[in-house]
DNA sequence: ACTACAGTTTAGAATCGTTATAAATTATAA
DNA sequence: TTATAATTTATAACGATTCTAAACTGTAGT
């Protein structure tokens, strides 16, 4: 999908020094066909098979918060425990299987258009996010 | 709102010991006019000052979870860094003031009802949640 | 290419919210 | 009143995340 020039550019673009392991991690993230949801500890183990090569945690972080703040990734709202990012940042919403801890991403569609018809005075509305709790069925 | 006897009643009939601190955490929890948002220090702080007595952390964190199981407090989802709490136990949606960290229920007429028209097989929905996140205006 | 400097990476320490532990205390049934 | 199990507590442990300060690296200017 990506090669290791346009990730370079990318970053450059972004004020980011293309370094080894931010390169690595725009493999990681942005080769895959499909966009996905990961963890902070999925993408190092991600990262350290798909480039064999160990890569700091704080790296991980700091590059993963610049990303965020880039708009290229979003983090998605579960639970206290743990960050959850995905790669598709366009506006949609998700279904979180409560069994699993998987995530999967529900289309446009798949959702009745949300109106919001209460506002608050001095404030606008940033995002509107709907997450779907799965259960086993029996 | 409540009578210590109430809550001693609310307790025994959860299987649960009224001992003095659980009937602190409901006075904290139920005796409010409203119901309300809180994150555990903050209760711990209400409770602390309305009972002027000291309560262990670790008592707090069970009883939520106890009360949490019986279905007396729901949890809401916001971001990974805090457990929020809401003592309005009725499906509804939120508000969340990004700058401020608030919580503002929206009432049912607030939301267009939402629809999934997608299905998981062998999952059936536990729940539906909106998160309306909320920017300063300017 | 060489240098200087700011940006980046790193291991490890620190922090935060939360959960576990094990000893002391308390509610309750007999 | 007593025996027992449930509860509380302080503190330790934990996992995720952030901070720190030293080593390293990309890059702009020579």
């Amino acid at each position: 999908m990506g090669s290791s020039k346009e990730y370079i550019e990318k970053l450059r673009k972004s004020g980011l020094r293309p370094t080894k392991q931010r390169i690595n991690i725009c493999e990681a993230l942005f080769d895959a066909e499909k966009t996905f949801h990961f963890t902070i500890t999925d993408l190092v183990k991600i990262i350290e098979t798909k480039a064999n090569q160990k890569i700091s945690l704080a790296t991980v972080y700091n590059t993963i918060h610049a990303f965020q703040k880039k708009g290229y990734l979003k983090e998605i709202a579960i639970n206290s425990s743990q960050a959850y990012f995905d790669t598709n940042t366009t506006d949609h919403h998700h279904f979180f299987d409560e069994k699993s801890k998987e995530l999967i991403d529900l289309k446009d569609e798949d959702v009745h258009p949300i109106k919001i018809k209460k506002n608050i005075p001095g404030k606008k509305i940033k995002s509107v996010e709907v997450l779907v709790r799965l259960d086993s069925e029996n």
